[in-house]
DNA sequence: TTTAAAATTTGAACAATGTTCATTTAATTT
DNA sequence: AAATTAAATGAACATTGTTCAAATTTTAAA
């Protein structure tokens, strides 16, 4: 088996070099400007090798759309030690526009990309798994926080989906330039001001 | 000058017509599945005439763009009508909201699309208008909110961006299916029911 | 009315992109 | 060493946005 071992371990690589390649051209030139030519340039092979290891370019952005949520969903479950719920919400908040600002274009691909979505319907409603964990995280947090008495008379699932569309919104805004169209201010404190606002708002029982 | 006037009124007129054109293949087929030779069999014209009328095709994209704005502006402004600022407050995103699942291609193209932005950008800081003066109506009504003293201890301008940030957000993650990919049952129901929980955090003094 | 000039429309042609697949090259087995 | 299998290749295709010289139509002039 150590040929075929060492052939899958090879196949695994140069799988995931691809992804590293597409990963590093997104970040730098934004995923429509990246080309699958482009790709195959960065990590010198041809067109057709990645059309080997990847059907369709849809595919690739499926990929690291999951990575990204891995990666996300890792900083937010480290926050489950932050004993106080409310507190904990509030650092949810800041971790995801933190991570916003940091990945932008992997936020997008994550959250705004129509393309990775389509994919999963094509997959007969296989489960969008990594960005459920992630929500849950969310949705456990304002449960305990409704059992110490905040969100009185608040329903858990809508509310769980309002305050990630808060933080979410903003997020969008700020990555598609809206915060500059309105005049604004500088676009990042005024992100981060307005996620303050928002954890004022629902500090309040 | 009536051979000149008439010439002008059926340049206006062709701009118009295409301009209609690309708006209905929009909504029926989408923004990116539309393409220039699509807008041209609509309207039995050549594709280098689209040319002719419109750089290119992001332009024709700010166009229906600023149609979009001239729509939800109006709609906003006529809830300056209602005397209690925090129920025009409700209001303005009961009707933001209504919008997005009504024109969910033409919402998406307003504020999450890339394009029109970088159009604007490219005209040397031309201002984004009709976003302002949308944005306007929400700044000043909750300006007036806060004179009746709600939203004590916060700031005008994050906050008022904070509450545009929900409304957004909820409404792309409705246009872009991340509802449905959490399971929180009918998106839509979800998309109003969110709404409302957001309306009672508000309510709160 | 006829002709010249101007304006408008056209669609073939180009470059860039995602994608496919017959062919070539390399690796493995006999 | 030869045959077989696996992997990699890049030329070629279809589809896009876009351009522009040529054809057509309209207007103005003779």
């Amino acid at each position: 088996m150590s040929i075929t071992e060492r052939k899958a371990k090879e196949k695994e690589e140069l799988r995931a070099l691809i992804l590293q390649g597409a990963k590093k051209l997104f970040v730098e030139n934004g995923i429509e400007q990246t080309t699958i030519r482009n790709i195959a340039d960065e990590i010198s092979y041809s067109v057709g090798t990645v059309y080997v290891y990847f059907k369709d370019k849809d595919s690739i952005l499926h990929e690291l759309h999951t990575l990204g949520f891995k990666q996300l969903g890792g900083e937010m479950r480290v926050l489950m030690s932050v004993a106080e719920p409310m507190e904990r919400l509030a650092a949810i908040g800041r971790v995801y526009v933190r991570f916003a600002v940091d990945n932008p274009d992997m936020y997008d691909l994550m959250f705004n990309m129509k393309a990775p979505m389509e994919f999963l319907k094509k997959v007969e409603e296989e489960e969008w798994n990594e960005g459920k964990a992630t929500f849950n995280v969310l949705k456990t947090t304002v449960e305990q926080c409704m059992a110490q008495g905040y969100f009185a008379g608040h329903q858990l699932e809508p509310l769980s989906f309002t305050i990630w569309s808060t933080v979410h919104g903003m997020c969008s805004l700020y990555i598609r330039d809206r915060i500059k169209a309105v005049n604004l201010g500088d676009p990042e404190l005024m992100l981060f001001a307005a996620h303050e606002e928002f954890v004022k708002l629902l500090n309040k029982k």
